[in-house]
DNA sequence: ACCTGAACACCGTTCAAGT
DNA sequence: ACCTGAACACCGTTCAAGT
């Protein structure tokens, strides 16, 4: 607990955007009040309002210093394709240890947070010498499916945050699969999130190079490669 | 304004859940409280609560009437990518004129509606040719772009309403894109979400196809294809 | 059994008043 | 300028009381 920040300096938005993330964190979204802020921050309700604009504004700006330093980390260097795997990876990681950045991402395409991973997954895509508009079209697909795992995902962990409740809800799909495709329903059983969600990573980067060198003979995977 | 419901007959869960998609559709998702519910359905505060157990399973249940009409409709007859197009893009239409739905089925993927698309897709894959691991692999993947698509779509449709706005945040996002790849930047100015979507259900196919038949000369990925 | 509506325990945001 | 905390206008949900 590295609450009770005790006032020893004056507010800022930084320090309260990071006041929000440590909540977020350790008590859930449905703990973050302004309240429960001004408590923390020890000081009054409306002061959260002179640097802040309104809690949306807030939730933004969290999820924006979350998805800013993993980014950074992860950094872009590389090749391409492995680049993306690492950058996909490194926001579904995120995704684990902040639920609350999964619905948040979903709230509004424009904030800060959104327009990051977008700029990171182009730049990357552009390095696979994706440009024009199969750039926009792969960007936009690749970002959707990202967010949309990351969604799904946290979603699932808020929902079913003990292995049990995880094991009931996946048997519970299984069944309603299992007559149709008992293999699938068996594999569903117990599956594990990370692979799966790279698998899906790597069906959107094989998708993207099998429609630029449309099918066929001749040559192969990625030209871009340096390795 | 086909409001005004006077009652005429008993209150019902089918009543009311037809009721939450009204005033979700017509007044949107801010406007959807116990309270609205009540004066539109002339009854007491708390008769909901007799039918219903939480506003979440009103929201789950509103948009899981949605979805089974919308896949209902579409069917899934014909060869299986265009029916794998057509349940994708009737999704996606369903969002426009339900901008709710598309942050309700990012909230539990252990949802009727969420548990109604994965099926949908699921059977269409199998007929594909797709079974075991792979299908797992890519149904998670195609329901997490529809639903991540749909969820930025939505939610994008619910901040810039109308035409100025929605340009103005292309603008922004081209902006940041400008220096590095006019090309792209110039195109995201002004597409279509519609036709971008699609193009990535069309990725998503490739891909899975690629992966099925790995590409050029012999050599593979996975044994446990059969097709 | 089904319904009513007051009551409960909360919210986010504003704003006069203080320093 | 920055902060305070009471006040405002709401929420979802419960529950004794009615029919």
């Amino acid at each position: 607990m590295a609450f009770m920040t005790r006032r020893t300096d004056a507010l800022s938005r930084a320090r309260i955007v990071e006041a929000t993330i440590e909540l977020l964190d350790t008590a859930g979204e449905s703990a973050l009040t302004v309240r429960a802020l001004t408590a923390h921050l020890a000081t009054g309700r409306g002061a959260i309002y002179h640097h802040v604009a309104t809690k949306d504004d807030l939730l933004a700006a969290a999820a924006d210093g979350v998805i800013g330093r993993v980014l950074a980390e992860v950094g872009g260097d590389g090749d391409p394709a492995p680049a993306i795997r690492a950058l996909a990876l490194g926001i579904f990681t995120a995704m684990d240890a902040h639920p609350w950045i999964g619905s948040q991402l979903s709230r509004d395409p424009g904030q800060p947070a959104v327009r990051q991973i977008w700029t990171s997954l182009g730049s990357q895509l552009a390095r696979l010498g994706v440009t024009g508009p199969a750039r926009v079209d792969a960007g936009s697909a690749l970002v959707n499916y990202v967010l949309g795992a990351a969604a799904q995902h946290a979603a699932g962990a808020r929902r079913a945050p003990d292995a049990a409740a995880r094991q009931e809800y996946l048997q519970a799909l299984a069944a309603t699969w299992a007559g149709e495709d008992p293999d699938a329903a068996a594999l569903l059983r117990d599956h594990d999130d990370r692979a799966q969600f790279l698998a899906g990573v790597d069906i959107f980067l094989a998708g993207v190079s099998a429609l630029r060198k449309p099918a066929g003979v001749s040559a192969l995977r990625k030209p871009a490669g340096s390795g």
